[in-house]
DNA sequence: CAGCATCCCGGGAGATACTG
DNA sequence: CAGTATCTCCCGGGATGCTG
């Protein structure tokens, strides 16, 4: 993999194997693409955090499905737990190396979205009225 | 759009507005990271192409399945809809300005899952069998 | 060839209650 | 405080058949 430069600028994902980075992309955005995933991932992209703390910080998420989307990251090996056996228990997650490398291409994601969303959102706002305005 | 440089290397997720920058990664993700989203963008990335081309390249998707996916993105902005008023019809799909842009940061996705991928899966199944070892 | 409507099933995810 | 189990509802999405 050493001879992967920084080749192309434009369209990268075209190619021989296009079609096979499709079917990888695919499964990072089955495995990063639920509900909750992403916000994990950034709440712990400041550091260590307790079970609590994530689920204040997560608006909306309940206390199973963060159990169970912490558990997916922890099985994954992008997330790591700490038990501190005190009373009360303290858990602490945090994320790995592997969670951290996960940040840089989020990152990208994110500003292409804080970029392009207003357009897509408008666009899907004025085909919605196109559309009843067709229809009914 | 002058002054976006490349600033920060390893978290630039973290910050100020991070919860924001979060909650428009989950508005994007919510649109892409769907079942068969980035399989039809990855197949138009190499230029405009047929209904029943796409669903022949695109294994698994049914014909209802990519209907909707191409309505959305259409409906989006991501994806132009061309219809040849000939018999029987053609239609033609592509990728818009909008659309063609969202291709540069998911090959940056593309490139950590390539990367990452054989880590991850190798440590599900690693844990799964610790599981299974500990539970039964 | 392309698109829509209908039926139907399985799984994702919320609410709740119990355990340590 | 942290985690698990159960019930339940809802909708994503596959199969099929009709239209133009």
């Amino acid at each position: 993999m050493t001879n992967i430069r920084k080749t192309t600028q434009v369209a990268p994902l075209v190619g021989q194997d296009e079609h096979a980075r499709c079917k990888a992309l695919g499964r990072v955005l089955d495995r990063i693409g639920d509900k909750w995933t992403i916000m994990v991932v950034g709440g712990l992209s400041k550091g260590p955090m307790r079970f609590n703390a994530l689920l204040r910080l997560i608006d909306g998420v309940s206390h199973r499905m963060l159990t169970l989307t912490l558990r997916g990251l922890e099985q994954d090996g992008l997330v790591k737990r700490t038990v501190y056996p005190t009373v009360p228990p303290k858990v602490e997650y945090e994320l790995t190396a592997v969670g951290r490398s996960l940040i840089e291409p989020l990152s990208t994601l994110s500003s292409w979205a804080e970029k392009h969303l207003p357009a897509i959102e408008a666009a899907r706002v004025t085909k919605e009225e196109e559309a009843s305005a067709a229809g009914g």
